[in-house]
DNA sequence: TCTCCAATCTTTACAGTGACAAGATTTGTT
DNA sequence: AACAAATCTTGTCACTGTAAAGATTGGAGA
């Protein structure tokens, strides 16, 4: 790789790494612009044509972290077969990515999501719901399972927003207490309704 | 009320309430030191002795939230007897005042609250906290209901963050899916565990 | 291959912002 | 009445987002 050509390759990529990086390192408030343009060997106007603004290397951001949180969803689910162990393995799964990469969820479902949300974005996030509703009807056999998927979405989204905003109650074990707030849940769900 | 004094009489809180309403007009971004000082009347360096720093600002705009959080919930809860009235009296004033303040409830919660959080933000917080589980206690008679309680929070937060962000699925009745979630919960704790 | 154009990056500039320091005004206390 | 502390103002600096204009590159058509 070349090192001082006037720097083409993919900078936009480079921009939302950068980024990402600098959003779990030093939080939200450092990430800036020119921050970014830094981290990335640029001058400090180099992402306007990219991004334009700044909302929309946010945007570019979130919709990164989305694909990730995709990915990290459908290992959750694994190879698994039954439909109760996929549906467990995809909660545990989101509420671990939630805890590992707080800033970055805090970007992702933080940002005015029904306001100016680019297509990429939007995309991404409608497949993490649609794999969310799959598997809730899966294990409830309703044809259509949104309610009882937005349910089970508010509990962990809810669940994890709170554990990575640091709101946890002490004297509770997340691990633990996760698992029976899904355990409850999912005999609330596949029961009747 | 004398008009060209120095200023003097309660610009702190005047300080909070002017961030609170550029807050729910104009959005977080347009939430600066500066812009809260303009729409009091003061000079742009007036807030530093209040707040010092502009986190200052947003932990006491959350702690004020709060308090009318607070109050909320019990005006939720009510004057019902029944247990189950009560609690479901506050979740839908949770997610009702969420809904009407988007933009605070954020502010609220999404502030790295086990980071930072001023004394007083705490002890408010903490006061809604004792509410919820409070209720929950009621219905389900439990000693300590800190487990079903942190359940019915999540549940209730996650529901809440997903409507103020405007991530509520097309094809879902708002209220109607609340009581629904609110129902099956319910259930769900009072019967075991 | 050569030329020219569009995309990309740099330089320069400007208004806003947070934060700090030093000076002005007011209040309260002794 | 006088002094000290609290409160607000003015002035300043570094940093940020954004825009405009100039430099560099890669590629399309001759």
């Amino acid at each position: 790789m070349s090192e001082k050509t006037y720097h083409h390759k993919d900078l936009r990529a480079a921009l939302v790494l950068a980024g990402r990086v600098i959003l779990e390192s030093e939080g939200l408030s450092a990430l800036t612009l020119r921050a970014c343009a830094r981290h990335a060997g640029v001058s400090h106007a180099a992402p306007a044509h990219h991004f334009g603004t700044v909302k929309s290397l946010l945007s570019a951001i979130a919709a990164s972290g989305f694909d990730d949180f995709v990915e990290a969803l459908e290992a959750g689910a694994g190879s698994k077969t039954a439909p109760d162990d996929r549906l467990f393995g995809m909660g545990k799964s989101y509420v671990r990515f939630a805890a590992s990469h707080p800033a970055l969820y805090r970007v992702m479902f933080g940002g005015q999501a029904g306001q100016e949300m680019s297509q990429n974005l939007m995309e991404s996030m409608s497949k993490a719901w649609a794999l969310l509703v799959g598997a809730v009807r899966d294990v409830t056999g309703e044809p259509t399972a949104i309610g009882a998927a937005f349910h089970v979405w508010a509990l962990v989204h809810g669940y994890s927003t709170l554990v990575a905003s640091g709101c946890l109650p002490p004297a509770i074990d997340a691990e633990r207490e996760l698992n029976q707030i899904l355990r409850t849940t999912h005999r609330a769900i596949a029961s009747l309704d």
